[in-house]
DNA sequence: CGTGGGTTTGACTATACTCAACTACGGTGG
DNA sequence: CCACCGTAGTTGAGTATAGTCAAACCCACG
């Protein structure tokens, strides 16, 4: 029951590239497209009324986004870096082939239920330095880095990563440093960073939910 | 497109009662049905190693929670209070049935993501009184409670409160005294509490996402 | 080589957490 | 019916952490 890519793509589909901090659609507006992100990187945020703003997931390659069952997007899509997507019409019509795709339909929106649930699960972590340890884990699952450290190349900006996180960005910048000092990463430059081994007995978060990506 | 309710009634299902604190089911778990509340209230929890948790959602009558796609279960679910629900089969041989009932499964999948999407946008606010007066109007407004102000039932104790904040239970208190201070809400016992009519300006928070529930 | 945005560092303050004691409520048993 | 007890909740004092405002830095780009 588990597994991507299962039959949505007999759905109207095409490929669209989108630059760097292109908003890919708005909170408020029709839902008339999904998509799945085959390169590059995507975050979904919310806006509020006074300036600031929550990122509420990362998309990387293979993940879908923006299958709403709603009238408004209830958030905005925008590129964090230049991406590939494909792009699935919302087809009124094609009922015929969206029943032989709504497996896949669900699995996609059970896995955005799934990646959610592990950002809620590392907002829970009240220590700058425990949310910082665990975003650096996530990507690095994401991006096939074992446990025993590798270089990590990150998609995004400070500012992106703090809104992730919930943090000041001051306090991600001090958090890095602190990181880099106790030996548990190395700064390479600010989007590269390379992993070292956890320290066998410090680590304060050891396992985390059953990672389904 | 929207709507709750769809048809997934056609599927096998029948219907469960369970008590307070009973568990339904736990995390690592293989999934084998999902449940939609009918009455009472269910948590969805990530239970840590160090004994702390993250509840993820209250599920309140006409949620939908357990749909999995995935080997194990990321989450525990919970019963709040006494609790009414309705339990689904996750059956293999239903092919066809399951086929009419698509739609509805998506509908409900979706509705999770959108809870969830609500819940981090709510953890986002970082001080404890946004956090906290973002999860009154939320239950408020899943009571049926206009923003001139009501009295509120709390189906949770403050420790489920404040592990779903991300506050200490100290800190959850402190807030609601405070907030009673300023008139902002009225605590009769501490499960039920009268919202007062939202004064024009301090608000901290005025508007969300548009909730779909 | 100069400029600018992203990033880091510094000083200070505000907030929430921890540990601990105290209180209020509900259930139980005499 | 009342006293007792246990749990949930509140309040207090002190500390640690993260936020804010501000300045310096540094690399990329023009």
């Amino acid at each position: 029951m588990t597994g991507r890519h299962h039959d949505i793509d007999r759905l109207v589909h095409w490929t669209v590239s989108v630059p760097t901090d292109r908003i890919i659609y708005h909170q408020g507006e029709a839902p008339r497209a999904f998509y799945r992100v085959e390169a590059g990187c995507v975050r979904l945020q919310v806006n509020r009324p006074d300036g600031r703003r929550q990122i509420l997931a990362f998309c990387l390659p293979g993940d879908v986004f923006g299958l709403e069952f709603a009238d408004v997007r209830p958030m905005s899509a925008e590129a964090v870096a230049a991406a590939r997507l494909t792009r699935f019409q919302f087809d009124p019509d094609g009922e015929e082939i969206a029943q032989t795709s709504m497996v896949g339909l669900l699995a996609a929106a059970c896995e955005m239920s799934t990646i959610l649930s592990l950002h809620l699960t590392g907002l829970g972590l009240n220590l700058a330095e425990e949310r910082v340890t665990w975003f650096l884990d996530w990507l690095a699952g994401r991006q096939g880095v074992d446990g025993k450290g590798g270089p990590l190349f990150l998609p995004m900006n400070r500012q992106d990563i703090s809104d992730f996180l919930g943090l000041a960005q001051e306090t991600l910048s001090r958090t890095f440093a602190r990181l880099e000092a106790h030996g548990a990463i190395n700064v390479i430059t600010p989007r590269r960073i390379v992993l070292r081994p956890r320290h066998s007995s410090s680590g304060p978060c050891a396992d985390q939910l059953p990672n389904a990506a």
